[in-house]
DNA sequence: GGTGCAAAGGTCAAAGAAAGTCAAAGTTAA
DNA sequence: TTAACTTTGACTTTCTTTGACCTTTGCACC
């Protein structure tokens, strides 16, 4: 067992103590475990990244930190189904639009996150922009 | 938690309690929390400004002071004009959650849009990024 | 009314403290 | 044996803390 698999089984009892989100600082946890600082964000990068269910939060500088909550499987494991790696304006509508008439967000959600994955709001050349639309998306509908 | 964050805890408190204006020497507080005066003035730039919400307003010499008010915040264009050109992650956080508190948006469209506009949804090189941030998160505050 | 002092608060830049990035080097498994 | 995964470390970026020096204000005393 490696050390990146001895920190992902670290990460997720503090998960399991702490139902809400595991919160710690990134050198901490690399002195803990004996490597190096930049060991921490492979580890957060290859297996707490949203497709893995998980959303990430850090701050830098004193009293800096890394937040990672748990995100409820089955709405992030849909919500990669649904969005996929890259999608232009026209899917994320579909997609919206879909979740709304199930009932799963409201109206002023649906309007709100359509407006934010416009094409107008996402102000960079494809075939970027479609696939931080996914991103995005991924991100906020993992919230729902 | 670091000491800012701290300080900024305390007068959010104070806000709580004495209805919309809180009030407070820069030397006490400092005093309270161990720190040197000019952290307080860090606090309340980095966490008390216009953009935020908030005014501030002060006296010198002897018998000074500082107060601290929030600014009632009338439309979600208003909002708009606050993101600005560019806004970090800690930034959009905090006008969301002003929206959420003033009761414009439900908790529901926060959370997603705290979700849209993280660091980790807009998966892209700074400056770049918070250019982008501000942008969807504008797009996105016109629908409310 | 000046004048000078003490008591505030203000500014700014340097130093410090975290976290992020990226690519090279090492390991492992197919 | 090679492609994918890990480990490491130098360098970068962001945010916080600290301190030296500045400006404004009220008050006491001529």
């Amino acid at each position: 067992m490696g050390i990146s698999d001895r920190i992902e089984s670290f990460i997720i009892e503090l998960l399991k103590e702490d139902t809400e989100c595991a919160e710690f600082g990134r050198n901490e946890l690399a002195e803990i475990f004996g490597c190096v600082p930049s060991q921490i964000n492979y580890v957060i990068s290859t297996r707490f990244n949203p497709e893995k269910g998980y959303t990430v939060e850090s701050q830098r500088g004193g009293g800096g930190y890394i937040k990672i909550k748990r995100i409820p499987m089955k709405k992030a494991e849909e919500a990669v189904v649904l969005v996929g790696k890259t999608c232009n304006f026209r899917e994320a509508k579909t997609v919206i639009n879909f979740l709304y008439e199930r009932g799963d967000i409201s109206i002023e959600t649906a309007r709100v996150l359509v407006a934010a994955v416009s094409d107008n709001a996402i102000a960079i050349p494809n075939p970027h922009r479609d696939m931080i639309r996914a991103n995005i998306l991924k991100n906020a509908l993992c919230e729902i």
